[in-house]
DNA sequence: CTGTATCCTTCAAGATACTG
DNA sequence: CAGTATCTTGAAGGATACAG
């Protein structure tokens, strides 16, 4: 659970950062704050991170107290990830910086990639 | 104005984060929206940036319209830097990393620096 | 299915010296 | 005062192959 936590901020805003920061934990997290995801879900849902990165991500949110990982094991693997209560509590701002972003993505002209495909097994 | 936004997105929130993340951005910003600063007083303020760093943070947040920046000529060069109203537009979101950041900071046992040094010339 | 292990590239950031 | 200019390094991220 240290991690790396454990230095001198200049401010709670860079904190929060460092936790939240990166290419990809926000991306991961505004998946799983619509509920559980399993490894192969999680990769589907945000294609363009690599397997390296997905599972480095997984393990630092995991140590970071902001996700759980739970198994069962069988003949298929099933690995499940979830917030736990700390990672609830990033809700508010992790809704802060989305209608922000959204804001500025118009004012700037960026282009966002899919609001939530949802999962859907076959097209038909 | 273009910088480096015209790319596609994950999501909003990895949008908002490629605005404000890095190192130095946000903390600059949390000193800016006290009120206008000068090149000195944000060196002073957030000692442990790198002159270099400073500068370009400070250019890369005017060119994505976030900063202001008004030279007076003189004989004392000045610069002063001031939010603009999409500056100011991030106020919330930089309030809730901030809420955030205090509340992990205190679960997780990181440091924070100083919540406000304020400027005083002499400090008697 | 759920990951590890390597190798490689790039870039943010740090240190420091210098300028108009 | 308000910056530039270099040099260096570490970490982040990407691609891809392999494994239980």
């Amino acid at each position: 659970m240290a991690s790396s936590l454990e230095r001198t901020f200049n401010c709670p805003v860079e904190l929060a950062l460092e936790v939240l920061g990166g290419k990809w934990k926000v991306v991961m997290l505004a998946r799983l704050k619509e509920g559980p995801l399993r490894y192969a879900e999680l990769r589907r849902l945000v294609p363009r991170m690599s397997e390296k990165m997905l599972t480095q991500r997984l393990r630092e949110l995991e140590e970071q107290g902001l996700i759980l990982r739970v198994t069962r094991p069988g003949a298929a693997k099933q690995a499940v990830y979830t917030l736990t209560q700390r990672g609830e509590s990033a809700r508010p701002t992790l809704q802060a910086l989305y209608d922000w972003g959204v804001r500025i993505a118009d004012e700037v002209g960026a282009r966002i990639e899919s609001p939530t495909p949802a999962k859907r097994r076959k097209t038909a």
